[in-house]
RNA sequence: CGGCCCGUAGCUCAGCUGGUGAGAGCGGGGCUCUUAUAAAGCUCAGGUCGUGGGUUCGAGUCCCACCGGGCCGACCA
């Protein structure tokens, strides 16, 4: 009966990961976890929801990984993790996907159709891919509790939600405000930020007129201030010029006329001129002119100059053409005066009639008739194309127009320092954010846009009365008594009115709020507090750990600061890590247009989980870009997890081989190998858990996969012969490797968790200690670790390095055995003056002086004997590369029929016994040359040794015969 | 135009608070290993550590400028 299962030759990753996760459902390893550590400290993480109605990609995979590897590092310390799921389920992306199903093209088509139905289908539809969603989070082995996940459109979160829009509404941060939002005609809608974010949506190079117009002075009318504009058609609507009032300013004279801009822009003018005068800008406030169009009414205020801090001398001519409602800069100039701002362009993007000359026709095709007029009427100085950045609807593909319209708005500017106090205590990885991006975002801090013409979303659950224009923001169901079960969705909630208190009836405004909102407000709404679990809430906010990807930063990370600060004056979460984008192989963006979208499913088939993981982990640092292939992915995951393997395949064998039984040997390691490689694994586990505590999952995979690559590439080579067995060494050295693998398991469970537990319960020992599962025992402890052994080696491993590249020179191969090596420039102990005899296959090592610099000197000269034990030698790898073609698996008895010239006899003669013992051979025959190897023999083969040909006869012996090692 | 990040061997990337041969993996050339074998190791690449300054006894590592790439914001008149 072997110590353990034998493990298959082969690593099929993605095989043993499906195994492992039917084992982690089939023994509730999940629940059991939880419930291990109920009674420990909250370790809090929130769940950015992600939109369930489109497919997961890799870049979901990415903040996965992220989210999990912290959160089973935790749980191994003992702390309380829960982790709830939730979904995003409103918003815009939602309502596209049903408009694109219905083939509906344009807002008013969606009344025709019906709210009622059209709300219906969106709820549907957000959840269509939720099974999608959760059997990839768990192929990847992400632990998160979707049972129990919350949902936006729930009534409970609404209803929170609306209890937190009602303190914003009480503090005066709510409010309804005439802005200019981008905006797009056909869709009729403006669009949010995070829209005009979308890929495609500002697009380079689109040409547009660029007019130079002379606005005449009212009384002067032969001079005129020059302005330039890009937007021919908001010049109906001018209602004000602005200047800079430290810019200095010219007038010129040109002909017969007089013309003033900017001193810094007189390269816009044409042809010759003289300049007379020179003054700030200052001095033109307040100057009258012509207006260029009939059509607004006069006021008072109206066409004069004025000065503005927006201006510059970039482009243009140093002075700002101010059309109110079509620019965020012109509105708020305009309300600045107290002027009155009047729409000449509709809401569907066509002049009003009263804009009688260019009624009803869309702005952008009148461009050319506006210019034509002013032309005609002498009052266009210069037109040219310029080609800018554009911005267009990225879902139709209108060109977007910058619009005045009603919206409610949240006052976020009011708390801008608290935010940016809040933000300075969250600590951010990479570190650079807080104050680079993050902090940049903050400190340009504009008022919250909340609410969206729209449907499905939360509704904004204002009440107006149109009486007397009271205005009520209603926070609770019970404030409206709805009754139990009611959808407060529209257009339910649309049927809900409130008496007010004049006599009138107050109706609901028609708008929903921004879905960003709704995630923001995950914290509390996933509790539906205030009106239930209140100590749970207050219990686990903030959280102490979040993760999503870099898009988030003016998304998630946002909303969740900005409602956390304005409602209870805290941070919502105090870590959180920001992995960058997934990029293709050659660093572009991925995208369906591109077609070099890869599908994690592919990558979880062929690489599996933990590969894809290790190497998110490991790549690059956080931070940077993710170039993504699944040869990389091989190449870099893959290929760790199988030196892991092959460690763990070589202690299985010979362990197994050897009889040994974990509990014999352990605590004996006195051998100088054993002892380097657990402090090794002392200095990694440190390495681990400090990484692991500042969120830093690249060093401490690297740590690891360094102690791995130790473990394999000089511990295991080293320890070969104990490890072979027969010696009283041996069972000290399995007991040593298998610690460290054992430990090696722990370390890696929060980063691979299937391979982790896969090597953990291969290694485990029945009994007392036994979990079934690595997940359910602690983070590994630091241990003391012996530096000045760690120094030692290291000077071991370079001086043998040295003296294999020395053999390399001298053409000796490793396997000539050499009489002696001088060591100069440090003092080696005679354990590791054995450790690097043996390694570099010299008979004596001596270190002669320990000062200067560190340096191996070889003997080279051969004694015959010495030769001759080269050549047993090569005799005996010889056979055991014929012993691994003829597919004999170690300690499994051969029979061995060599023939050849009488030398090569000779030594075979002589290392008959070392023959014997290492390859395994029952039977020894040794016949002249040209004997023909007898017939039992399957294996034959010639094979070279010292020059000579040999021929080599292989079988397997009977199976009684003694195995080497065995007990 | 502004902010941030990056620019180290052919490729992908490590290099913590500046300090004893400038590293790993992959690819390629040459080898080696007493069976971890669809594995491992060694060795070769003569790397101006983007360029130019500066601080320092000493800089890939700090400061400044510039060049190139990326992301984000502003492109508004």
């Amino acid at each position: 009966m072997p110590t353990f299962e034998p493990l298959p030759s082969h690593l099929d990753l993605p095989r043993l990961e499906e195994e492992i996760l039917e084992r982690w459902q089939r023994e509730r390893i999940f629940e059991r976890g939880l419930a291990q550590n109920r009674s420990g400290t909250p370790f809090v993480f929130y769940e950015g929801p992600p939109t369930a109605n489109g497919l997961p990609g890799v870049h979901h995979v990415l903040a996965r990984s992220f989210k999990d590897c912290f959160l089973r590092y935790q749980q191994m310390l003992g702390r309380r993790v829960e982790r709830r799921g939730g979904w995003d389920t409103h918003g815009l992306p939602v309502e596209l996907e049903v408009e694109r199903s219905l083939r509906i093209r344009a807002k008013p088509e969606i009344e025709e159709f019906g709210v009622e139905e059209f709300n219906r289908l969106c709820r549907n539809s957000v959840m269509e891919y939720i099974d999608e969603w959760e059997r990839l989070t768990s192929r990847i082995g992400f632990w998160l509790d979707m049972a129990d996940a919350y949902r936006t459109y729930d009534a409970t979160y609404i209803e929170s939600v609306w209890w937190s829009l009602s303190q914003l509404h009480q503090r005066g941060w709510l409010y309804r405000g005439y802005r200019v939002a981008p905006y797009c005609p056909r869709c009729q809608t403006s669009l949010s930020s995070h829209e005009l974010g979308q890929p495609g949506a500002y697009r380079d190079d689109i040409p547009d007129p660029g007019v130079t117009v002379r606005f005449r002075l009212a009384d002067d009318p032969k001079t005129s201030i020059l302005a330039w504009t890009t937007t021919p058609w908001t010049l109906p609507g001018n209602l004000a010029l602005a200047v800079g009032a430290q810019i200095t300013y010219v007038r010129v004279r040109q002909g017969d006329e007089r013309l003033i801009l900017a001193r810094d822009r007189l390269s816009v003018l044409e042809g010759d001129y003289q300049v007379e005068e020179e003054f700030l800008g200052s001095e033109l406030v307040g100057l009258r002119y012509q207006r260029l169009f009939p059509y607004l009414e006069e006021q008072e205020g109206a066409w004069q100059v004025v000065a503005a801090d927006f201006v510059s001398t970039d482009d243009g001519t140093g002075v700002v053409h101010t059309a109110g409602a079509y620019g965020e800069d012109d509105l708020r100039l305009c309300l600045d005066l107290g002027l009155k701002v009047r729409h000449t362009v509709g809401l569907d993007g066509r002049f009003l009639p009263f804009v009688t000359d260019f009624q009803g026709v869309f702005v952008k095709d009148a461009d050319p008739a506006v210019m034509e007029d002013l032309s005609r009427r002498g009052l266009l100085y210069r037109s040219e194309t310029i080609l800018h950045t554009y911005p267009f609807c990225w879902r139709c593909e209108t060109p977007l127009l910058y619009y005045a319209l009603d919206s409610w708005f949240i006052r976020t500017t009011a708390v801008k320092e608290r935010l940016l106090e809040h933000n300075r205590s969250v600590h951010w990885v990479p570190a650079h954010l807080r104050d680079g991006r993050m902090g940049n975002w903050l400190e340009s801090l504009q008022d919250w846009n909340l609410s969206r013409a729209r449907y499905w979303g939360t509704p904004l659950p204002i009440w107006v009365c149109p009486e007397c224009q009271k205005e009520r923001c209603v926070g609770s169901f019970a404030e409206l008594a709805l009754p139990e079960g009611f959808d407060p969705h529209k257009p339910y909630i649309d049927e809900i009115t409130l008496p007010c208190p004049c006599g009138g009836v107050m109706r609901r405004v028609p708008e929903v709020i921004d879905c960003w909102y709704d995630s923001g407000a995950m914290p509390f709404a996933q509790w539906h507090y205030p009106f239930e679990n209140q100590e749970q809430f207050e219990r686990e906010h903030p959280a102490d750990y979040i993760s999503e990807a870099l898009d988030q930063t003016r998304g998630w990370f946002y909303t969740l600061l900005a409602e956390s600060a304005m409602l209870f004056d805290q941070p919502a979460y105090r870590n959180v890590v920001v992995p960058s984008l997934v990029v293709d192989e050659r660093g572009r963006k991925m995208s369906k247009s591109r077609g070099n979208v890869i599908d994690p499913w592919k990558l979880l088939s062929e690489t599996g989980a933990d590969a894809l993981r290790w190497w998110f982990y490991t790549t690059v640092k956080v931070g940077q870009e993710y170039r993504i292939s699944v040869r990389r992915v091989a190449e870099g995951g893959v290929r760790f997890l199988n030196l892991l393997w092959n460690t763990q395949s070589f202690l299985v064998t010979y362990a197994n081989l050897a009889g040994w039984v974990p509990g014999t040997g352990d605590g004996d390691a006195s051998h100088v190998l054993d002892r380097w490689v657990l402090a090794r694994l002392a200095e990694a586990v440190g390495e681990a858990r400090a990484g692991l505590d500042r969120y830093d999952a690249h060093s401490a995979c690297r740590a690891i996969q360094q102690l791995v690559d130790d473990t394999s590439t000089w511990y295991l080579r080293c320890s070969r012969p104990r490890l072979r067995g027969g010696s009283a060494e041996s069972a000290p050295a399995f007991a040593t490797l298998h610690q460290v693998l054992t430990e090696t398991a722990r370390l890696l469970a929060p980063f691979t968790p299937f391979v982790a537990d896969a090597v953990y319960q291969e290694l485990e020992v029945e009994g007392a200690g036994a979990t079934g599962s690595v997940h359910l025992l602690p983070y590994p402890e630091a241990g003391p670790v012996d530096h000045g052994l760690l120094e030692q080696m290291a000077a071991v491993r370079r001086l043998a390095e040295d003296a294999r590249a020395s053999r390399e020179e001298a053409g000796v191969p490793i396997r000539q055995p050499l009489s002696a090596a001088r060591v100069t420039g440090t003092e080696l102990s005679a354990e590791l003056r054995q450790v690097l005899e043996q390694e570099i296959n010299v008979r004596k090592v001596r270190c002669t002086s320990p000062d200067g610099p560190l340096a191996i000197e070889l003997d080279f000269e051969l004694t015959p004997e010495l030769r001759q034990e080269g050549a047993v030698r090569s005799l005996v790898r010889q056979v055991q590369s014929c012993r691994k073609s003829a597919g004999l698996r170690p300690g499994q008895p051969a029979e061995l029929f060599l023939s050849g010239e009488d030398r090569l006899l000779e030594i075979a003669r002589l290392g008959e016994r070392q023959l014997r013992e290492q390859c395994f051979l029952a039977e020894v025959t040794l016949a002249p040359a040209g004997t023909p190897v007898p017939e039992r023999l399957d294996y034959r083969s010639d094979v070279k040794v010292e020059g000579e040909v040999l021929a080599v006869g292989l079988g397997t012996a009977g199976t009684d015969a003694p195995m080497h090692g065995a007990p």
